[in-house]
DNA sequence: TAGATTGTTAATCGATTAACAATC
DNA sequence: TAGATTGTTAATCGATTAACAATC
């Protein structure tokens, strides 16, 4: 009955589990909504109002114990899922995704990698072999992935979601900015990593800093 | 005189930019805000209010010229930039960065990369040699880089943002969670890409679509 | 001139912050 | 019990949307 929790709130969850597990490994128990506040530059308001959406995790005079809201912050967040993931697009970046990220234990298990480049076909990233595209109906008919990496160049991505979804698939992570997913699929889950976007927004940033309000002054 | 340019408004500006670079590509010499807004899932108003934070680019009656827009857009971001950059740890993120991503032309210029592995030292990517950390004063004495790129590995991230700071450096864009550059170092430009609280994101949202209200309802 | 569409002001909506009674 | 700190309601602030006069 609760209403909807807002995006915003969502995206600063990541960054709660963040601080209450590092605080966690520093041995530190109970923590208060206001030193907290101070450590994430936050105010201990939002904290409160945040936590709120979920339920009542502190105590009166006491504040929140750190290990027990660490684990209700993974619980929410889903870290206790287990998404079968296959990741398309396996070049640089892709690659890279794969390697660097831990998906076991964080609510995810990667099951396929897919590409069409014939040079890497077979190859192994993380102990599974790169498939071809063209294998991807009859593998999500067998395997039933619940998510998918987009790495995809270009031209790619627009089919590849067209498939996927009618596949089954209902959350994208998605590298790429050619297409865009949560506008032609209302009814799936999308996260963007639109790295160009981020850059130029660093772009602005840097040249707000050197020059404010720029030549309109 | 004109106030602040609020961040979201600022983040919009990339992805205005990637749809009307799409419409130039496509030959589409004009275009109102409501066409616009269609194509993006915005509303005309927040269009006009987001151009209007910067200068009257339409014309009443017209709409939009096109390609004007586009490189009004492309200025206000600072693409017409050419910020000195530098790339600390190059393991398969920073590596997977460097190569996948465009930076002439787009406000940057990458100009040094550094790692502490020995075994790969002396390696080039992207036609420039991995350096030393160590090299990192002597180099940025030098070249007077503005801009840091961080694909650092956890505990080496708060070191490294502190020296780099120290030596001038102004812009950050960061893919390391493991240190909170902007509130440590409050008057320097901060991009972070968090892939993890993305990646959490996510999760959160495929459950949420799964299961609205979780627990709660 | 008539029609279209902007730039801009006003109204609405939502998110953040402040305040405080409840309670551990 | 007294002190601390939450959960929650109310006030404020900012961002989005609607409306419309200006103007091409």
């Amino acid at each position: 009955m609760g209403k909807q929790v807002s995006i915003s709130v969502i995206r600063r969850l990541p960054r709660y589990y963040r601080f209450l597990g590092e605080l966690l490994r520093g041995g530190v128990h109970r923590i208060s909504s206001r030193e907290l506040s101070g450590k994430m530059g936050l105010t201990a308001s939002q904290i409160r109002q945040d936590l709120n959406c979920f339920g009542g995790f502190g105590q009166q005079g006491y504040g929140y114990n750190v290990e027990a809201l660490f684990h209700e912050i993974g619980r929410i967040l889903g870290m206790d899922q287990n998404y079968k993931t296959i990741l398309v697009g396996v070049g640089n970046l892709g690659r890279a995704v794969a390697n660097h990220m831990t998906f076991d234990g964080r609510g995810y298990r990667l099951v396929g990698l897919f590409d069409n480049n014939p040079d890497i076909l077979g190859e192994t990233v993380r102990g599974l072999p790169i498939r071809p595209v063209d294998e991807l109906e009859q593998f999500c008919i067998e395997e039933k992935p619940d998510v998918a990496i987009l790495c995809t160049p270009r031209e790619a991505t627009k089919e590849v979601v067209n498939r996927l979804v009618a596949l089954g698939v209902r959350g994208f992570w998605n590298y790429s900015p050619h297409y865009d997913i949560a506008l032609n699929h209302p009814g799936v889950a999308v996260e963007n990593v639109h790295l160009g976007d981020s850059l130029m927004t660093l772009c602005y940033k840097v040249k707000d800093l050197d020059d404010p309000e720029g030549d309109r002054g």
